[in-house]
DNA sequence: GTTGATCCTGACGCAGGGGCAGGATCCACA
DNA sequence: TGTGGATCCTGCCCCTGCGTCAGGATCAAC
């Protein structure tokens, strides 16, 4: 029972000009009359129904053609690669709905139109996207993520502030012993006990701070706010001082790198 | 302090031939040299951030440029309509999720090949999407998917079944009263004692129906296993010669309709 | 033979640009 | 003042998955 396009169109839901470009595209090549119209026949239903059926989870007609016309021994390969592609861009979806509703919230509306909210929403995605593949994923949803999101705390911003105001004094001092003494109570509230996840954070940053001249401007803005190389300096003075007070190193070349 | 095209599209992120394309659409018309180059100001930077943030959003840059040319007076709805446009992609893609994870499940994998057993589904898929728009949304969630997902029961097609060997039997006999009151058993099975959720569901069935020529192949095919009609028919004959048997009813014209 | 329905191919359009070609400009240096 | 390399301009074709004509050929029935 040969078919032509209207009728087979009508049988498969498809319509006439999409069975034209499967043609087109080798995907689904019917038989032809000798006046050139095509023939459907039944096996082309099953053909079709194999392509509506790639399609409908997402895949493209350019790969459907790929396995059609090849063996299919790499079908559950090429769907596992589908899976991916449409977790993906799930996860892209679900960050568009969290700019969406943090851009939104009802909270602190006044200061800055809602376009510009957006768009500081959305900067704020970007420079965490771009900071996220510094760090391995253990240290990253432990401390990344959260410290970024609004960073620096106040806390910290608090403790950069006091620094940068006691840049000029000796490292040795007690002041300066006491600034130390803040920031490391800071990262043991950031981090807790866990040694390997401090190495890591550490790691992780010391790349990022590495590749500090890529990053995207939102990220970069809101770290010229704290002259961090010169606190970063400062503190790393200290900490060597309070070393060699404690004997634990006897010159300054050793044990021992800036932050910058 | 001008740029050109090039100083601007590193400074925004944004590649030139994307500048020029917003120039072309009217999203962000910059000014011009003598000679026709594009000079790009201080302002144009918050522009083209507002453009970066609704297109990260996902809106089109033909409503962007509606939103940004016109008066930003209905961006709330907008974004209202963007996160609703968002939602239902982001379903789109559950789906494709599900079937994919319904197709390449390990059960049953000997009788078909993948790709027949992801066509099934598919089309399975596109059958109950048909349905749901003929039932109350909560008709549909607390009956009709659960239920057309597997339609019909076992017990249901066994019914059917006898129901169809005993079309000729008298409708006022015993054996067609059993049948009567098993069907009541099995719809009290299937919707408990919600008179409610009986009546939308009914509704939604009737409504179904009526349309039945308009349902989409696989949905057809389930449905001639049996005839449908007729079992309709003759439980309702059943029904009404029971009610006649307690004197609820007097003449074949009252109160009962046929389900055909 | 005619006529209405169906079918053919090819071209253009959609969104969001990428890539390339051919030509004009700009900027610094000699 | 010339010149060379970098930058810029426009326009055209490419991608996806078809829809939508347009102009012409073919089919099926009377």
């Amino acid at each position: 029972m040969p078919y032509r396009v209207g009728e087979f169109a009508a049988l498969t839901g498809v319509t006439v000009r999409a069975l034209q470009h499967y043609d087109r595209l080798g995907l689904l090549t019917p038989k032809r009359s000798d006046s050139g119209h095509r023939i459907y026949v039944e096996t082309d239903r099953r053909r079709v129904r194999h392509i509506l059926a790639l399609r409908a989870v997402g895949m493209s007609l350019q790969r459907i053609g790929d396995l059609l016309k090849g063996s299919a021994s790499d079908l559950p390969a090429a769907l596992r690669a589908q899976r991916a592609r449409l977790e993906q861009s799930q996860t892209g979806i679900e960050e568009a709905l969290r700019i969406l509703q943090q851009a939104t919230a009802p909270e602190g509306k006044g200061d800055e139109s809602l376009l510009d909210r957006l768009a500081a929403v959305v900067e704020m995605q970007d420079a965490l996207e771009s900071m996220r593949g510094y760090f391995s994923d253990e240290a990253w949803t432990k401390w990344g993520e959260p410290y970024f999101h609004d960073w620096p705390s106040a806390a910290w911003r608090a403790l950069f502030r006091d620094v940068e105001a006691s840049l000029g004094v000796d490292p040795g001092s007690e002041r300066a012993l006491e600034l130390l003494e803040r920031s490391m109570a800071l990262w043991h509230a950031d981090i807790g006990s866990d040694a390997a996840l401090g190495r890591a954070v550490r790691e992780g940053y010391g790349r990022a701070w590495q590749a500090r001249d890529r990053w995207p401007r939102e990220l970069r803005r809101r770290f010229r706010e704290f002259k961090i190389d010169e606190i970063g300096r400062f503190l790393g003075a200290v900490q060597m001082a309070s070393w060699r007070r404690r004997g634990l190193v006897h010159t300054y070349t050793t044990g021992f790198r800036s932050t910058a």
